[in-house]
DNA sequence: TTATTCTTGACAGTATCAGTAGAGATTTTT
DNA sequence: AAAAATCTCTACTGATACTGTCAAGAATAA
């Protein structure tokens, strides 16, 4: 019942990026530096959060990474999700195409009543995470006096 | 994130215990049977349940399990408590030992803005679960017409 | 052209999960 | 006292996912 770190360090590398964005696109050595995560895991968390769309890229020199979106239109949950894969506590019953194939469900199917306390359960806390954006946390960075460090 | 399966086979198992509850203890056959969980996994996760107090046993012909307390005072979040270990969603912060042996905690410590969000993630999950008890899905059950299948 | 930076895919050690298994302890029944 | 039923404790195992590391390549700015 564990997050990965995948969606911790992505969410401290998201909020690194909008708390000290300049004009240029933050740079993976800085953020890893600063948050102090290994630059090639780094990498390959942030090739997750650009496929989910929540970072462009460019490279080259002056080259790296910027958000899509301003902050405060950035939620917790999206970063969590784009890391995470999903949102989900059990396994039971994601899937259920429509093509029939459904994936091996659970097989108390509809009449498991525990299933409706564990989607109940993951709603709720997707619902926290969606109330939080980048913004926020960056305000409160700023309340505790953490310094920015400008991108350039 | 995932639930691990001790959790949900415990939540079900502890259901059945309450909803099929005769008057002798229930046997870890029967409920596996009912609920499709291997027997020697569930020895396993009632000795945890045990521990924490949920259930009593009694061994020998006519033996079997019981609950330590009526079914409207055991709740959700005490069965996932006591499969899972804790219900933290990270693990940066956990012990905080008095001894000043602390274990090795995250580096960030309490400048760390995220910390705040997955322990408040955590409380909520728990608080949630903390609202449902055995009595709440028992009654679930009749209502969907679940058959009794009396322990003796 | 060169240096910088992201991109892609493969690889590996470790830990955890989920389950199996065997031998032992306790209790009831006969 | 013996036998059978049931829980108890500990160890083991295979699979999977997590948490990285690494190498070679592609794009871009200077």
């Amino acid at each position: 019942m564990k997050l990965s770190t995948k969606s911790r360090y992505g969410v401290r590398a998201m909020f690194d990026m909008a708390f000290h964005a300049g004009t240029l696109p933050a740079q993976i050595k800085d953020i890893s530096r600063r948050q102090n995560i290994s630059p090639r895991y780094l990498e390959q968390i942030f090739q997750d959060l650009k496929k989910a769309g929540l970072l462009k890229s460019r490279r080259g020199p002056q080259g790296g990474y910027s958000l899509t979106r301003p902050a405060e239109e950035i939620s917790i949950k999206e970063i969590v999700l784009a890391a995470e894969g999903e949102l989900l506590l059990v396994n039971c019953i994601k899937g259920r195409r429509k093509d029939g194939e459904s994936p091996p469900a659970c097989e108390f199917d509809n009449q498991c009543l525990t299933q409706h306390i564990w989607n109940e359960g993951s709603r709720i806390l997707g619902d926290y995470f969606a109330s939080i954006s980048l913004k926020d946390l960056c305000e409160q960075g700023q309340k505790m006096g953490l310094e920015k460090e400008l991108d350039h």
